[in-house]
RNA sequence: GCCUGGGUAGCUCAGUCGGUAGAGCAACGCACUCGUAAUGCGUAGGUCAGGGGUUCGAAUCCCCUCUCAGGCUCCA
């Protein structure tokens, strides 16, 4: 055996180090920074720890804490810090899965005679954390057989359960059992006598290289996911290679409730949820119904250029319909209960528009010469969500969509999905979303109707659709509905969210179940295909997500009061009722506030209503037909401007649907 | 639906050991008439989410229901 390995970096070079050299000595040998940053290493395509020892021929890179794959072990590691604070504090306690999510970690616990976390205890947690950190203690790696590690874990029944259902189930998250060689490794990470946890790792050398972190609340979790079996205790926390960056964070979260559309929708005065109608039920007050208006009067222009017909259709049925198209089979979960009326004949809210539109199209014979029809509705539907699922104006009971179906025949529909991907797209664009990516998801396994060979022809549709648009596609599998699969629209949002928007769903299914047919070139009669599609998704949705894009800075043709107008005085107030006079006349939305008020404090209300113009004016403007401009988010207000100047730009920013006001200097 | 934590005036919140309800903002009234983010004074507003229980006495302790938040599950 050689005295030296030779080992490849990622750049290409190589590197010789003595026989005994790990990843760590690797790092040193190239730079004491790289040193100082590093936290783990890959190996041939594998994450190890820095004291992985190498060999020849390894490809090997040094992963630092300011990587997304270093923030992972960060992570990771605090969440194995967090668990062992948790056992010095309740002895006995259980615990199951750590993992990293999206921008953090939890890890579910369940503690000695059913006693629960409450808020207060995430802070002790933190406390004893930070005395872990103090120790430094080494995550220290050692290898078991399966009969070790269920002996190593003989109180913890959870870990023993990931350690049997290894093979079955490798894919597990925080599962440490691992196949080498075809035996069953068992990897554990001992930080101290007291604490060892079953993980495949890596981690971070020693506790002291944590210290950035922070938990965030305690929830309910299901064991695996599964409501059949005991519910946990879980912790959420984060953590970050520095304070700089934890703040951050948590700056941004602190962004993101500043923007909620519940709370501004209480604060801007768009809509409620009265305890007395119920759970999931809003109201739109004047300014919240006169958004909805807007936005449904732009959508019904776009579906009218883009050859859609406007259909209406009632808010019940009879229940046949609803066994006919599947729904009482597959949905019925999600449906309100029936009424029963005219003896005994049970009435239901719909739950969806499909069926009432498969009906207007069997109204009458179809010919292949109509096709494709588009049929288009703002359709009130009612679902009853479970309690827990009710959220805002994003998960509610009753809403609205935008919702229509197109029926076409095979050969029309790549063509149409083409066509509807497209729509979609602009108009998405034309209310300020630009940011997006496509999901496409698949056959729910066991809760779906239709031919294998169905759902593959349609999947197989989608997919090309999908991937010819042009912006990212993600899979989501088993994720359609249950009579055909879906593509959605995810959108980003100002702060980098993104939000499920469009759907556009293909169906072979309700078509066959309702018969309809039309009449082909041939004389013979064909099945249609059906596309369910919506933009907005539903109105409310969509106007939630529009709230929290603009932190209820709607742009101006959407903003429910456009300009307010505020006298200087009282006698300014003819002058100022003249100039909201000729606005309205040609459709500006304006308010004028009377000078009850000192002026101070009513330019400040117009500014907590986000209003996109505040006009003053005073005696310089009465007698020069000028007003005071103190536009939304410009630095200085701007005096004596000509009011015919200011309606042409504001005019124009509103007819062209503008996301930006327009330059006030 | 399940878990954890909440529900006191329109909003944000205080309310000690169980002793009978309080502030700021908003609203309304009066005065003020003002040039770019809070004028002053006053008035009104609450079956303390609802119901039941314990107690001489409950916003406060216990039980049930409704509802909200954050999760789980689910989803437009």
């Amino acid at each position: 055996m050689s005295p030296h390995v030779t080992v490849s970096l990622p750049d290409g070079s190589t590197r010789e180090l003595d026989e005994t050299a790990t990843v760590l000595d690797l790092a040193k040998a190239i730079g004491p920074r790289l040193a100082k940053a590093a936290l783990a290493g890959v190996v041939n395509g594998r994450e190890v720890d820095l004291s992985h020892p190498l060999a020849t021929g390894d490809q090997v890179a040094v992963v630092t804490e300011t990587s997304a794959e270093g923030r992972e072990i960060l992570r990771h590691s605090t969440a194995h810090l967090m668990a062992q604070a948790v056992t010095r504090l309740w002895p006995g306690a259980r615990y199951a899965i750590g993992p990293v999510i999206s921008d953090g970690f939890y890890y579910d616990f369940e503690l000695p005679d059913d006693q629960r976390f409450s808020e207060a205890d995430l802070e002790r947690i933190e406390a004893e954390m930070r005395a872990i950190v103090a120790e430094d203690q080494p995550f220290v790696r050692e290898e078991h057989s399966v009969a070790e590690g269920l002996a190593l874990f003989g109180d913890q029944p959870f870990k023993q359960e990931i350690i049997t259902s290894v093979g079955a189930d490798a894919t597990e998250v925080d599962a440490a059992p691992e196949e080498v060689g075809g035996a069953v490794v068992v990897s554990t990470y001992r930080n101290s006598e007291a604490f060892i946890d079953l993980c495949r790792g890596p981690h971070v050398p020693s506790t002291g290289r944590l210290g950035h972190f922070k938990l965030m609340r305690v929830a309910g979790a299901y064991w695996r996911g599964d409501e059949k079996r005991p519910q946990l205790q879980r912790i959420y926390g984060t953590a970050f290679e520095s304070k700089a960056e934890l703040e951050a964070h948590l700056f941004r979260l602190e962004e993101a409730e500043r923007r909620d559309h519940r709370k501004l929708g209480a604060e801007l005065d768009l809509f409620s949820f009265p305890e007395e109608i119920g759970s999931g039920l809003a109201v739109f007050h004047p300014r919240g119904g006169t958004i909805r208006r807007l936005m449904e009067e732009y959508s019904r222009s776009r579906h009218l250029e883009g050859g859609y017909q406007f259909v209406n259709t009632p808010h019940i049925t009879k229940g046949d319909l609803f066994q006919t198209s599947g729904h009482l089979q597959w949905f019925a979960d999600g449906m309100f209960p029936p009424m029963e009326l005219d003896g005994g004949t049970q009435y239901y809210l719909k739950p969806m528009n499909c069926p009432f539109h498969v009906l207007i199209f069997k109204s009458r014979q179809r010919s292949y010469r109509e096709l494709p029809l588009r049929f288009f509705e703002f359709g009130s539907v009612y679902r009853y969500e479970l309690s827990g699922a009710v959220h805002g104006l994003t998960r509610v009971r009753g809403m609205t969509q935008d919702d229509a179906h197109i029926f076409c025949t095979r050969e029309q529909m790549v063509g149409e999905l083409h066509r509807t991907v497209a729509f979609i797209l602009d108009l998405l664009r034309a209310f300020g979303l630009t940011d997006f990516y496509l999901e496409l998801s698949t056959k729910p396994e066991g809760k779906a109707v239709g031919t294998d060979e169905e759902w593959s022809e349609a999947t197989a549709a989608l997919s090309e659709v999908a991937a010819e648009a042009g912006i990212d596609v993600v899979l989501d599998p088993g994720g359609g509905a249950f009579y055909g699969p879906k593509i959605s629209v995810q959108a980003k949002d100002a702060i980098g969210r993104t939000h499920q928007m469009s759907t556009v769903q293909l169906d072979f299914q309700t078509p066959q179940r309702f018969e309809a047919e039309y009449v082909g070139a041939d004389n013979a009669r064909h099945r249609p295909i059906m596309i369910h599609r919506a933009l907005f998704g539903s109105v409310e949705r969509f106007m939630a997500v529009l709230i929290e894009h603009y932190a209820g800075a709607l742009p101006t043709w959407l903003h429910p009061e456009q300009v307010a107008i505020l006298p200087v005085r009282d006698d300014h107030a003819d002058y100022a009722h003249e100039v909201a006079a000729l606005l309205m006349s040609k459709g500006v939305r304006v308010v004028v506030e009377g000078a009850s008020e000192p002026l101070g404090a009513r330019i400040r209300k117009a500014k907590m209503d986000k209003l996109p113009y505040v006009l003053v004016v005073g005696d310089d403007d009465v007698a020069n037909q000028t007003v005071g401009i103190n536009a939304r988010g410009a630095a200085d207000p701007m005096r004596g401007v000509a009011v015919e100047d200011f309606a042409t730009r504001l005019l124009e920013e509103i007819a062209t649907r503008s996301l930006e006001q327009f330059e006030v200097r």
